[in-house]
DNA sequence: TGTTAGCACTCGTCTCATTGGAGTGCTAAC
DNA sequence: GTTAGCACTCCAATGAGACGAGTGCTAACA
C-alpha cells in the first residue's frame, strides 16, 4: 500500500497529538484536529491502514492509536518542522570567560537540560591528534618532579615522579631541552622505542629518568582515553509517566550514573561519519539497553583540530524532536563559533 | 515516665525488627521476638506508653508500630551494636598505585554504595592551609604562557594566560625566580598588595604580567572553593519502598545530580569538631530538607595537613546503622592508613 | 500489682462485580 | 469514496463485601 498525502497528513495529526499529551488519540480528535474536513469514520478506514502498515499501533483493542518506533521514524526523517532556537542564555554564557572545559560543559549541560526538560548530556571533546606541544619538568620537593605536559588544543596534564636521586637545576635545564626537542610535535603512537634510548643515551646517568618521564607522559595522555561524560536533568524522567515507572527510571538513572555505560552512545554517534551531524535513535535503535523505551538525539560537535565531542538528549519516545534537534544545532553550532573566537 | 530495661528491650526488638522488614510490627510478633516471656497483651501495654513517650508511632489506627525518629535517634545513641567490616576489596584497591585523588574517590563512593545497597557521596578533601609550594611559568606559544601552581599537600593548579608580548628565555627564568622567592610558603590570604608592588617594581617592564599571573594563581586556588563532590549508587534507594515513590526519588535523584546541594552535608559534617568522626542525621534532622524521609551517616576523613573530606550514606531511615557505621569507620581509617603510606 | 486471656472494634487491603465512557470495526446508505 | 449509526470491546473508576492483622479495654488470675 502506498502512503497517500491524506495517510501522511493524518499519521503527522496522530504524532503531534501524542506528541503533547502522551495519550492515545481516537478518530474524533483528529477528525477535529487537522484541516481536511472528514468524518471520524473515513479517519478510522485510514487509521486501520496506517496501523497495517506499522506506523501506528493500539495498546488495546477500544483505545486509540499511538505512533509505532517506524511512525517515529518516519516523522522524524520526513515530516518534521525544525524549530530554530534562539538561546540567548549560550550566548552569554560563553561571553564569560570560560576558561574551564569542565565547566563549560557542567553548563551546557544544565543549559540543555532545563531548556529542553530532557535529559542531557555531553562528552568531553576527544582529542584524536595528542599532539605534545610542550613539555616541563620541574622540582616540587627534594624528590619530587612534576612533569607537566600540553598537548594540542591546550589540553594540560600533570604527573608528580617520585625520584631516587635529588637532580639540580641544571640538570633539570638540561632534560627539559632534551625532552622538548625530541618530543615535541609528535603524538604518544610515534614516540619509539628507538628514540626512547637515545634520548636515555644523551641523558647519560640521569637516565632512568628519562623513562619515567615518558611513561608519565604517556600516562597522562592515555588517561584521556576513558573519557569524561557529564550529565544533567535525569530526574527530568519522571515528568513523563511512561519513563517514571520505578523499574525503568532505575535503570535510566542507573546509566547516567555509571557515565561510562554512555560511552557506547558516542562512539555509535562519532563513528557515523556521513551523517549531518544529528542522530535520532527511537526506542530499541539505541546502543544502550536501559533507553529501549527512550528516544536519543545525539549531535557530533567540533571544536577544530581533531577534537569532536558529543552532546545527547535522552527522552520519552514522545520527545519533541522539532525543537530538540533544533536546539542541538544551536549548541553545536554555538560551540563552533566559542573555539573561532578563543583562537 | 522511666524507659524500664523491659521497655528499651521491646523497643529494640521492634526497630531490629522494622529494619529487617520494614513493615509496621505488632505486639504478637514481639511476643515471640524477643527473650522475655511475655504475652503479646503485655507487650500492647507496653508499646502503648512507649508511643505515648514518642519513641513509636503508628501509621494507622489498626496496624502495627514503626519507630519514630526520636526512636532511631535513642537506638543509635545508645542500643548499636556496631558491626566491623573487613573491606578486602577496599585494601586490594588502595593497594594498585592510584595516583589520581578523583578516581580513587571515586572508587571509594562506588565501594561503599555497592557494599552497602544505600546511595554514597563522598567529598574531595577540602585543603585549609592552601600553602603555595611551587610556581612554575612556560611559555606554551608565542603569547600564551602556562601558569602551573603547586599547593601543600600536592594539589596542582594550570592557568593558560595571554600575553601581549613575547617574552625571552631569560625574562621567562627571572620571572619564576622572582615569584618563587616572594610567594612559596605564603597562602593566599598573606599575599597583599604591598608586595604585589614589590615584586612589580623588580619586574621592571614586564609588571603587567605579575599581576595577571596572580590573578591566575588567585582564580587557580580559589577554584577549590566549590568543591568537589563524587557520588555513587543513587538509584539504590528504588530498592526500598519507602523512598521509591516519583516524588521523592526525584527530589534525592535531583539532589544527587546537582552535587552542590551536597555541600551543605560537608559543611555540616566538617564544622562539628568535636564529634567522633561519624554523625547520623535521622529524618528531618538532615540539613537537605530533599532527604528529610531519608538516614543520613557521613564521616569525617583526614589526609594529614588539614585536608578533610566528608564520606556519605544515605539510605531510607530503617537503615542498617550498625553496618553502615562500621563501614564508614573502616574506610576513613583505610583512608588515613593509606596517606600514611604514600609518605 | 503485674500479667494474661478474651473480645469488640478499627482500618487497610484484596477481590469481585458493576458501571460508564472512549474508541473501534462493520454495515448500509448517501 | 464518504458518512451515519450501531454493536461491541475493554480500560478505568467506583463501591460493596470479606478478610485479617492489630489494637484497646476489661475482667480474671497469680
Amino acid at each position: 500500500m502506498q502512503l497517500s498525502e491524506r495517510k501522511i497528513k493524518i499519521l503527522q495529526a496522530i504524532i503531534r497529538n501524542y506528541l503533547e499529551t502522551g495519550e492515545p488519540v481516537g478518530s474524533r480528535t483528529i477528525s477535529k484536529y487537522t484541516d481536511l474536513n472528514l468524518s471520524s469514520a473515513t479517519i478510522r478506514n485510514e487509521m486501520s491502514d496506517l496501523e497495517e502498515m506499522g506506523y501506528i499501533l493500539q495498546p488495546h483493542t477500544s483505545a486509540g492509536r499511538i505512533p509505532s518506533d517506524q511512525g517515529y521514524r518516519l516523522y522524524v526523517d520526513t515530516m518534521m518542522e525544525e524549530k530554530d532556537r534562539e538561546l540567548e542564555e549560550l550566548k552569554e554564557m560563553m561571553l564569560e570567560k570560560e576558561d574551564k572545559m569542565d565547566h563549560l560543559l557542567k553548563q551546557v549541560a544544565k543549559l540543555l537540560a532545563v531548556n529542553t526538560n530532557y535529559a542531557s548530556m555531553i562528552s568531553a571533546p576527544m582529542i584524536h591528534t595528542n599532539k605534545i606541544k610542550f613539555i616541563q619538568l620541574s622540582r616540587v620537593d627534594v624528590n619530587q618532579l612534576l612533569a607537566v605536559v600540553v598537548v594540542e588544543g591546550n589540553v594540560i596534564k600533570n604527573n608528580i615522579i617520585q625520584t631516587l636521586e635529588t637532580l639540580d637545576d641544571e640538570t633539570l635545564l638540561k632534560l627539559n631541552i632534551l625532552l622538548n626537542t625530541h618530543l615535541n610535535g609528535l603524538a604518544l603512537e610515534e614516540i619509539n622505542l628507538g628514540m626512547i634510548s637515545a634520548m636515555k643515551q644523551q641523558a647519560g646517568i640521569h637516565s632512568a629518568i628519562v623513562g619515567d618521564v615518558i611513561d608519565a607522559i604517556a600516562e597522562s595522555i592515555k588517561a584521556e582515553e576513558d573519557l569524561e561524560i557529564y550529565t544533567s536533568g535525569a530526574n527530568n524522567i519522571f515528568k513523563y509517566p511512561e519513563l517514571a515507572d520505578q523499574q525503568k527510571a532505575s535503570e535510566i538513572i542507573n546509566t547516567f550514573e555509571e557515565k561510562q555505560l554512555l560511552t557506547e552512545l558516542v562512539q555509535d554517534t562519532l563513528a557515523d561519519e556521513k551523517n549531518t551531524g544529528i542522530q535520532v535513535y527511537i526506542g530499541n535503535e539505541t546502543p544502550i539497553q536501559a533507553m529501549k523505551d527512550c528516544s536519543v538525539v545525539t549531535a557530533t560537535y567540533e571544536l577544530g583540530e581533531g577534537m569532536r565531542g558529543t552532546i545527547g538528549i535522552i527522552g520519552p519516545k514522545r520527545m519533541d524532536y522539532d525543537k530538540v534537534i533544533g536546539t542541538l544545532k544551536t549548541i553545536t553550532h554555538q560551540l563552533d563559533e566559542l573555539y573561532k573566537n578563543k583562537t
